[in-house]
DNA sequence: ACTAATCGACTACAACTGTAATCATTAAAT
DNA sequence: ATTTAATGATTACAGTTGTAGTCGATTAGT
């Protein structure tokens, strides 16, 4: 029923530190933003308020300020968009995305080991 | 020096249709385009005029008609579209983001047997 | 009590996107 | 030879996005 929403590359950054905690005002969102990010505040209360006209973000009033709250879990909007990108970019094959990040950037033996952990799991319970 | 050049998902789809083969005339990516996408052949040709622009794409006069190709390889864009994923969303690491897939999908015995080469090709090149 | 700072709401505005339609030219069909 | 169809070029137009600015209300400072 409701509509994946979409949220653009700025907004994202917005959701993203509101996810790494919450509840937050929007001045405490838009001071850790600027760590990162040369984000004007107007800029900022705008992807606020953006992110929840699209129900991304919902809000409780604290007398004339609000604290914002993500309404969407970080792990679940990670599965789907990593789900639609590979099947986007690599047919929904993951090896051959694991492959060209591989040869592009440099794993490190944790990430080997990590993904070993996950194969070895995959290798437990199927077969 | 040469921005990256910003590709719509609409104009990722054409110029995925001529990455599996190419040169071809509009007609035939419109004709191509027809299996998987509802396109009018007028959206079609507005994609490849704006890829041709982005220079994503170049093209040989034949007669009246052009012939387009891919100015960029699906390798080169695909690698770079998945760093920039992974480190977007999650962290420039890379298995808690096949984690994330393994758990949304099934992968299957290949996509395992898949990893297992990458893995044991890297543990050979690495230590 | 007044003034200044701050908050959310609303407005702005150009570039990019999705999705074509129109136009001028040329090639194909009759 | 004319009409028709197909091409690329140009134009259209609303919705999204990045990036703020303005406005009216409220709170904080003095």
């Amino acid at each position: 029923m409701s509509d994946k929403p979409e949220i653009s590359n700025a907004e994202f950054e917005v959701l993203d530190v509101l996810w790494d905690d919450h509840p937050a005002t929007s001045s405490e969102v838009v001071s850790r933003l600027n760590d990162k990010k040369d984000w004007h505040e107007k800029t900022v209360k705008t992807l606020l308020g953006r992110l929840v006209k699209k129900e991304v973000l919902g809000f409780e009033k604290q007398q004339r300020q609000y604290l914002y709250y993500p309404l969407i879990a970080r792990e679940d909007y990670t599965k789907k968009e990593t789900t639609s990108f590979v099947s986007r970019l690599f047919k929904g094959k993951i090896a051959p995305m694991v492959a060209g990040f591989a040869n592009q950037n440099s794993l490190t033996k944790q990430d080997v080991n990590e993904l070993k952990a996950l194969i070895k799991e995959w290798e437990e319970n199927n077969d």
